[in-house]
DNA sequence: TATTGGTGCGGGAACGTTCCCGCACAAGAC
DNA sequence: GTCTTGTGCGGGAACGTTCCCGCACCAATA
């Protein structure tokens, strides 16, 4: 450290880093008063706070944030995993839902002066030991998973779904479920479906969970049939494969007149699906996606989606967390976001968008 | 554990969560060897290290991560940030390319011990400031940026694109933007397309302008027609209005008979557009995308896609800067990934894929 | 002139680790 | 029995901040 290799061609100094008390001396005060000036706090003349910051200024002084951190008590630093399949650590990233929820999360997190750290999914508690996390926000945890156990037991705050309604330290979101699905199949109903089919990933997910349950309910409330498909896998293959089971029927069996996709799934191919088996949309099928892909906009017809509102999903959760974590609210609370279907031509019969 | 509170319900010890000291004490040995025991390290007997270690079990104690990063002098923890403009800071991640990218530096970077926290886009610099950052990633700076500026004068290592070869502390990464065009190009030719039309985004990012060079010198070379429209804004809307725009020939013009999209376009609309206007891909419109989007897969007939390997991109930037961080290393070090053309249905004359 | 009250600044502990030492003791060599 | 070498463990400094104090000084009051 001290010798730079001696031939070298862009020699750099090693910088040792300037420190607070580098400043003081250099200004000829204590590095007590150069924090005060520097941090605004403290009783101290005009002339000096002023002397101490352009000492500072010119010597380029950089606070060193892990210091501050371990005298704070705390790193400003809150983790982000997704739950899931622990072959398919990162993949969520690729989904629109997940990809403005990580954003949003981010975002919202940093306007609260946090900043967020990406983990991947699966327990691998060991991986973030060395990593100073205030709190966690688990999005989308699979029934099972013991890494909110873990988290709870370390006594790190944790947000998470209703799944950890009266933890200690945890508090919550959810979507609501039952009015998505009350929302989709009422507007469907109303523009004449008798016969809409429900496509729903297969998988432990509470939000899909409740959704099924919730259709369940609504088609005995409204007397019709109780139409659904389970999607194995996820990713835009599955889901199509499956939504052309729904649409070939064998002839003379009754065919579906609406669809409404749970499963993240391509709006156009979707479309594309339909028409590949002799439907026009929305005259023959109408079409409601649970999506928040764009493209969803640009198609012909542009598709009706039900959006989650992943923005509204992370606002509330880091409202939550931080909340625990600054004023150390230990009451649970929890969210449930409604979710927003967004008309458009596809679910709408006479071709009419409102 | 001492003294569970008694009633129960949810009042939890606010947990004054346990040191070394404790342990130590606790155990009848100094912090020094509890120290030893629970990192490997030192010269203890059997016996101790087994009590300490149980000890420390039987406590629940976790040790402090900030401190041993004051100590240690780093935090293992990079900053991630992509380069673009300060109104779209988040929507990156609903981009394909992005949102690989980010999972796989994530995930490169966990496997080399550190953790990814997301930044967002343009220069807010004093936001950072209170993160123990070790290096930062910038993902296609835009040219004029100055966050890479301030990071080396702040003696942060950066890695980010070619743009920063050659300046101390720096390392760099790029797509092979030439090798992607002629391998595009070549093969559209080889199917016999002498009317072959890019559609590039008219912004500042390295990739683009070089691929635009590219273009240019490609088909002075080959002698034909140099094609080119420019897409203002990004997003599925423009792009395939600027497709639409392209296609739309006046009677009597020539109509082009392949398509080299550099755009981040889906798949599904592109081939749509194509349809509407009244072409057939691929008999009468050979199609390329320069896309992550797996609905190419999907699509009737898929669609050949160029890709850009954000995976092999991430990975070789940790490298790098992993390199720098640990090693020291201060010599200028690049990497220039090759692209991979997937050859599909939408552009081989004969219908037919190899 | 003594007493009070306020202002301006610095000394030093603390945050929780890791790691360089040094000390005590035991065992082997002569 | 002394000298060396080695083993097992602990004391204490250091990482770079912030913040609680206390001390000196000055002005105003009695």
């Amino acid at each position: 450290m001290t010798e730079a290799s001696g031939h070298e061609g862009q020699p750099s100094p090693p910088t040792p880093r300037v420190r607070l008390v580098d400043v003081a001396r250099e200004a000829g005060l204590s590095k007590t008063t150069v924090s005060a000036a520097l941090n605004g706090t403290g009783r101290l003349s005009p002339a000096v706070r002023e002397r101490a910051r352009e000492t500072a200024r010119r010597m380029g002084y950089r606070p060193n944030a892990t210091a501050r951190h371990l005298r704070a008590g705390r790193a400003r630093l809150i983790g982000y995993v997704v739950g899931g399949a622990p072959d398919a650590l990162w993949t969520y990233l690729e989904s629109p839902y997940f990809a403005r929820l990580t954003g949003a999360t981010a975002a919202t997190s940093l306007l609260r002066g946090y900043a967020v750290v990406l983990l991947p999914a699966g327990t691998l508690q060991g991986e973030w030991s060395d990593l100073s996390l205030d709190g966690v926000i688990v999005a989308d945890p699979v029934a099972g998973d013991t890494v909110i156990e873990d988290l709870l037991a370390a006594g790190i705050p944790v947000f998470s779904d209703r799944s950890v309604e009266g933890r200690f330290g945890a508090s919550w979101v959810d979507v609501d479920a039952e009015g998505a699905v009350a929302e989709a199949l009422d507007h469907l109903r109303e523009q004449g479906a008798r016969r809409p089919v429900l496509v729903v990933p297969d998988i432990a997910t509470r939000f899909h969970v409740e959704v099924e349950a919730a259709h369940r309910a609504w088609c005995a409330a409204h007397g019709l049939p109780e139409l659904a498909v389970r999607v194995a896998e996820s990713g835009n293959g599955p889901v199509v494969r499956a939504v052309e089971t729904v649409l070939d029927t064998p002839d003379g069996a009754e065919r579906p007149d609406a669809l409404l996709v749970v499963a993240e799934a391509s709006p156009p191919l979707v479309l594309e699906a339909a028409r590949r088996y002799g439907y026009e949309v929305p005259d023959d099928l109408l079409v409601v996606l649970v999506s928040e892909d764009a493209t969803a906009l640009y198609t012909d017809p542009p598709v009706t989606t039900l959006s989650l509102r992943p923005e509204a999903v992370a606002e509330a959760g880091v409202e939550h967390l931080v909340a625990v974590l600054e004023h150390g609210r230990r009451e649970p609370a929890g969210t449930l976001v409604p979710t927003r279907l967004d008309v458009r031509a596809s679910s709408v019969r006479s071709g009419r968008v409102e």
